[in-house]
DNA sequence: AATATATTTAACAATTAGGTTAAATGTTAA
DNA sequence: TTAACATTTAACCTAATTGTTAAATATATT
C-alpha cells in the first residue's frame, strides 16, 4: 500500500513492539493487549493501522482473532534505504 | 538519538524527499526550499527534525547553510528490519 | 434465548504535527 | 551603519494521532 503507509505505521513505538511480538509467531489480539499498558481499544486501533499497511494479517478463529506478521512489505523500505545509501555523487 | 527519532523523521513524505535530494550532494537550505511548494519556514522545521534525528548535518558558509545527508544512521533501521524478517520461530 | 468472552467501533478529549505569516538572527556588501 | 539576503524561530491555526470509556458486533456456552 505504499511506502507512506508503511513508514507511518512504523513511526509508533507500540506498533513496532507489536511487530516484534509477532516475530515469534501469531498471537490473539487479547494476548497482544496483555503486553501493553494501554486499553484493548487502543491496541485494536494500532492493529488496524498495521493491517492497513499490510504489515500484519488477521484471521478469526472462533472467539479469537489471530494476528501474524507480514514482513515482506518491509522490502520496499529496504530498497528505499539502499537507494539512499547507495550511489553518492552518481549523476 | 534512537530509532524513534529516525522513524518519526522518515514518516513524512517531504522529509523523505529532502533526503533524496541530498543523495546527490549537499544543498543550501534555499535550494531545498525551491523543490517544494511549502514555505521556507516549513522546510526549515522539516530540516530541524531531520537534524535532530541526525539524518542530516548542516554547515554554515557565509550567508548560506548547507545541508548534507548522513545515511549512517539508517543502519539501525536496517538492523531492526533484518531482525524482524530474520529468524522466524526461533525461540 | 440468555449470558459470557473477545474484539472492534464510535464519540470524545488531549496532545502532537505541519502549515502560515511575521519577527528575529546571522552574514555580506554598500 | 544601514540595507539586503538567507535562514530560523515564534505565534498561531487546523488537522491528524493517540488515548479513554461506552456501545456494538461476533462467537461460544449454558
Amino acid at each position: 500500500m505504499g511506502i507512506q503507509n508503511t513508514m507511518r505505521a512504523l513511526s509508533d513505538p507500540i506498533r513496532r513492539e507489536i511487530l516484534n511480538l509477532l516475530k515469534k509467531g501469531r498471537m490473539a489480539a487479547g494476548d497482544i493487549v496483555d503486553h501493553f499498558e494501554v486499553t484493548g481499544a487502543s491496541i485494536s486501533r494500532h492493529l488496524s493501522v498495521l493491517k492497513e499497511a499490510d504489515l500484519i494479517r488477521d484471521k478469526r478463529e472462533g472467539k479469537f482473532i489471530y494476528y501474524e506478521l507480514n514482513a515482506s512489505v518491509l522490502e520496499e523500505i529496504l530498497l528505499w534505504i539502499a537507494d539512499l545509501k547507495g550511489e553518492k555523487n552518481n549523476d
